[in-house]
DNA sequence: ATTAGCACTCTCAATCTGAGAGTGCTAACA
DNA sequence: TGTTAGCACTCTCAGATTGAGAGTGCTAAT
């Protein structure tokens, strides 16, 4: 691919990313002045056509980038662009709070990159069931109800309103709560969950409505059918590709399937930042969009993803720049553990 | 409106609701054996749609029912409908647990509601600023980080985890939340924050730290804009008057609108189960819907509402009965307080 | 009051048309 | 050998036309 193509290309591209419309050869040779008449680059096109980066949606508008042709623009041709001072400023804003709570931080990140970047954001929370469990306790709210607080090795906690039997006191009940915690320490959220069955268990919580409790809790926050953020849907409107209400539906549906967005993720575990195009991705539904997904950290360990939805045509040096930002600060902000 | 007029708007509403097509004269009499012919029909129909009960898309096209017709229908021809048995099963079940977090029940009901009808629903939950303070108080949950728990008068309350300034104890820390609570129980949460100024509440913080982690959990929460939980939004796709990408793009966007909801709540304050039908709603974006609306209680006090939204064709009289039964399980199921 | 008959209106899908945009190819040129 | 001008060709898109189908309103007969 000689420097003259690799112009092209990147021309082609960054105008279709900008216009949503195919690129002719006469438009291109009128906007940049490259000396070269609109012949020549009718010719190069074809050869890249030939070599499968570009396409024609039909036998004679201009060219579009096929999804070979982005992926050589993110690997190849993409220029590092900067995040303005003031996004940065905002992005920074956003992770000085006080509060502690990592669900909180998960949506504000998911607001946050869907604002910046003008596309859906989806944020993947750290899988509760892969979490260790460190401690359980029961705190007292009133005379029937107690918070229940569940911690993890991380220093993550999750937090419950539970009613309490009522032949139990609250010192009975930490009492068992701290033989379970010494128990059990050490051992992951999922096999938390098979050991219910464990004799161990059913010993321990001798009280039946008790039992129920916890392992209504377990069962309920556990699977991680609710590790999922989204923010911003609907911006996926606002481009062009998506006026047939059948895309629409396609790509909003998979916004509320967890199982689908987790999917895709573990089919391409790199860590960083990494953008995948169309077909790449093993997901029916988001055929017609590229993603881009940035891993964030809790101590030096992958934990969860921040993503960005968006058209095939996406603004991928600028999506992929304010995801290192946001994910390094995100990384950085939940080292509160 | 004689019995023969009243028999014939009943048919076409009910038609047309599942349906989703004009119906003409000839159909009601091929369908309905009233042993009179599509011309006697086509007159009565006439009639109606002079008294503006129905409509006619196009000259010449069936009838529909104008928003007039589905009023008549809903106020004085609609069959009521019971809810089968088992969707009465897994209601009570729903509310059965023994989780005691409103913001569960909420979610929970939301899908609830739009799974049972196929309609998108919107749970409205009780306004945090008109709560009336009870009391606050920390809970330690490692050296850095406290749980913040906020109670209202009405027994509900919220926590959140925050990180605590270094240089207060929790001994301290929770001496100054029980001056807090002695001093402002009593206050609605929306004057509490005025009180933010107040020299009263400056004495009593003045750790300037401290005093920003309170405001600023106040403010996070506080602004009644994440009052209203959506479930199935999508399900308003599956209705044939949404194929239009700019009708979708009015209804999603109106169920990411907090105000919008509350606005067109507070238009019609009425309490129980009512039906709001196209242009009787006050709001642009969802003028080609319809909106069912259920108030719940908690302790004889209305404090939130259960809404379905659909077509202006909705099976209302399934949807209101729906609605009766979840608001009545749902008011019992808080009882709690 | 009801009904049969019929002309009329309107929608919808299919077909056709011309303008416009862009291409591929060929032959001439540097 | 690479570049370019010219031209025929292809395809889309919007607008116009057409015929079938559905349903109506009106009129005259029952």
């Amino acid at each position: 691919m000689d420097t003259r193509k690799r112009t092209i290309l990147q021309a082609v591209t960054e105008d279709y990313i900008s216009s949503a419309e195919p690129v002719g050869s006469r438009t291109l040779a009128k906007k940049y002045h490259w000396g070269i008449s609109p012949a020549t680059i009718r010719n190069e096109m074809a050869d890249l056509e030939e070599g499968g980066f570009l396409e024609q949606p039909h036998t004679s508008s201009g060219r579009i980038p096929s999804d070979k042709g982005y992926r050589f623009y993110v690997d190849e041709l993409m220029a590092k662009v900067p995040v303005g001072h003031k996004v940065l400023e905002r992005i920074r804003f956003t992770y000085q709070s006080r509060i502690r709570e990592l669900e909180w931080f998960i949506h504000q990140t998911a607001k946050l990159v869907s604002d910046i970047t003008g596309y859906p954001s989806i944020v993947l929370a750290p899988s509760w069931e892969e979490g260790i469990f460190s401690s359980l306790r029961f705190v007292e709210v009133d005379e029937n109800n107690a918070l229940l607080i569940i911690r993890t090795a991380d220093g993550f906690a999750q937090n419950r309103t539970v009613s309490v039997p009522q032949e139990l006191s609250l010192v009975q009940l930490n009492a068992l709560a701290q033989d379970f915690s010494r128990q059990f320490a050490g051992i992951s959220m999922r096999d938390l969950q098979n050991y219910i069955l464990d004799p161990l268990f059913t010993s321990l919580f001798e009280n039946a409505a008790l039992r129920q409790t916890v392992l209504e809790w377990l069962l309920s926050e556990g699977p991680d059918d609710e590790r999922m953020t989204v923010a911003g849907p609907l911006t996926i409107l606002n481009y062009p590709e998506f006026k047939d209400i059948n895309k629409v539906r396609r790509v909003l549906g998979f916004f509320e399937q967890d199982r689908a967005v987790e999917q895709m993720i573990q089919a391409h575990p790199a860590d960083g930042v990494i953008a995948l195009i169309g077909s790449e991705m093993s997901v029916d539904d988001i055929q017609d969009c590229s993603v881009v997904t940035a891993s964030y950290q809790v101590g030096h360990k992958v934990v969860g993803r921040v993503m960005v939805v968006g058209p095939r045509r996406m603004q991928y040096a600028y999506v992929m720049k304010v995801l290192e930002v946001v994910s390094d600060e995100l990384s950085q902000a939940l080292k509160w553990a």
